[in-house]
DNA sequence: TGTAAACTCCGGTGGAGAACCGGGATATAA
DNA sequence: TTATATCCCGGTTCTCCACCGGAGTTTACA
């Protein structure tokens, strides 16, 4: 399980929209790569793969920029990485038609091991993680005093 | 859970080792390359990747080849494709230094599924691949018949 | 002892994708 | 109308994968 930049790019923005979800008013690209240090340009392609995938919805021109398209509790992290991943379920494969009795097997063991991992991504929701993320920084601040 | 074609050339060669590990000979890159139609000069890097890594022997000079260094229970899928992908430990993470805690979190459930995925490639042994192979091509042989 | 058969080490290539940057067009609130 | 934001098009640099080739080294065997 590798997680790449554009995956933790896209759930850090996710998060920032999640935090505000309740607001009306919507987060821009900038304010949300300054937030999380993300380079604003690379952002904003994966936000518009996003909204392609029906994760956030954007408002253009002035006082515009993204909210989140459902409820922070109904977006999972399998559905967030599919969408920004190159996600062509049915992978390339069949590449050269006829494939070996071993080949078959091979495969067979690692969609298992892939199903196990998506079936972790699928139990967690953007509002787990940020509940996390306070837990986690409240017990900071108790360590502080 | 990607499948790499490194890993599956890999795989192929160790299912076939693992056919003929009770011979007292060696089987050579160009015949393993045959049986599997992997192209042999690549074959070669990843046998050498997995000698080191000390899941096979090699037999240099005339008459050579690669054994398996261990029984073929006792190598696990994980081990292999361990040894063979770029298994660079610690990878570039701690990149920036200090991440946030979303960072954190996202890391952590990322590591939650590669677990999960782990632990169904450690329980897969290339015996029980090869075990598979055998019943599979029974049952086509049954079909045919 | 010689030699051919095998592995070993070195490097290089082409293509694909990741991670960016920039310009101009379009939409919208004020 | 204008400032402000997204949208869309492209390009660049870098790394890794898959693969090829040559020169060197080791070793069984005649």
């Amino acid at each position: 399980m590798e997680l790449s930049c554009k995956s933790e790019y896209a759930l850090l923005a996710l998060l920032e929209l999640a935090d505000r979800y309740s607001q009306s008013e919507p987060l821009q690209i900038r304010q949300i790569a300054a937030l999380q240090s993300i380079p604003d340009r690379y952002l904003e392609q994966l936000l518009a793969t996003l909204r392609r995938a029906g994760l956030v919805r954007s408002q253009r021109g002035a006082k515009g920029g993204y909210v989140l398209a459902r409820e922070p509790w109904k977006i999972t992290l399998l559905e967030v990485v599919e969408s920004i991943e190159g996600t062509d379920s049915q992978q390339v494969e069949t590449q050269r038609g006829v494939k070996s009795i071993e080949g078959m097997v091979i495969r067979e063991a690692w969609q298992e091991a892939g199903q196990a991992a998506d079936a972790v991504l699928q139990k967690y929701s953007l509002q787990d993680l940020t509940e996390q993320r306070n837990s986690r920084q409240q017990l900071d601040l108790m360590y502080y005093i």
